[in-house]
DNA sequence: TATTGTTATACTCTATAACTATA
DNA sequence: TATAGTTATAGAGTATAACAATA
């Protein structure tokens, strides 16, 4: 099941790492893949105060005007406990707003502000140019395949749920 | 920039959510995927008490006897300070040894005990049949262009280095 | 001076149990 | 009973500063 090493008990410090192993396993290229692109949607989101999961909710606030947490909270595939603490965030910084649900004393509706618009126009603006700068090494077969796929993978454990 | 909805103030809870803005983000996309993929290997690999990060460490060690904690750690990409505890683990289970590098006093070198080998051939084996089914749903192009379009990400941010 | 391994620390992400107030 | 929002908590991942021993 091993393969055979040149060297048996020392890797000069020179010599090349072998990684093949790790490299038959999808999962490896998506970790190593996902860290880049997380740290540099972080970097590009910094100026503008914003995390990965605060700017995808105010997206989703924005283009979805007055829908509950819950509701939000499961699409966008995060706890329920842990979404607390962002709409929190949001609102503090006047970016959304918490309305009562006049048929539901238990729910709020999220509504975005004003300022919520305009954050939402200029943090897309920037995403858009880093993403193009980040997957530019792709073609479009490439990054419509990579779509498809990752799509399909995120929707296999839908189904295979454990 | 934004589109029109049918309903401005209030969407219903049955309602479909909007999501088109954000599915124009191919991170947002990673991201998703990368969560499932990550769940379903950290409960594959639960039942050998491994992390993926200890699995990867692991196989490195196997199958780069010698190596330096300082190498191993840049190889995964983890921060030296972060590979410490990891290293710890592995060496406390007996899967690896830190022997003594004798040119020079500071550093240690890994090798896998025999324990480690065993553990490698059965976490690998069972890591394959998890792959398997999670990447069940993509052909053989699928796989192949989402490995390359990965390994381009990757690469892409260690030449544009900020 | 620089490097190896280390400690300490902090922030983020993810996950679960349990509470409250409503339904 | 069930649901919406919440609190508390814990584990894991990631990142940086700073230190001791050695090169």
């Amino acid at each position: 099941m091993k393969k055979p090493h040149s060297s048996p008990q020392a890797a000069a410090d020179d010599e090349h790492i072998d990684d093949t192993t790790l490299r038959g396993f999808t999962g490896y290229y998506m970790k190593r893949a996902w860290n880049v692109t997380r740290a540099d949607l972080a970097a590009t989101l910094q100026p503008f105060e914003l995390r990965m999961i605060t700017f995808s909710t105010l997206i989703l606030i924005v283009d979805n005007p007055g829908l509950r947490q819950s509701r939000l909270a499961k699409a966008l595939a995060v706890e329920r406990p842990n979404f607390v603490a962002i709409i929190n965030e949001l609102e503090h910084r006047q970016l959304i707003t918490r309305d009562k649900v006049p048929t539901d004393q238990r729910a709020y509706a999220l509504n975005a502000t004003t300022e919520g618009h305009d954050l939402y126009n200029t943090a897309i603006a920037a995403v858009r140019v880093q993403e193009l700068l980040l997957f530019s090494a792709l073609d479009v077969n490439e990054r419509q395949t990579l779509i498809r796929a990752l799509s399909k993978v995120e929707s296999k454990k839908a189904r295979a749920h454990r």
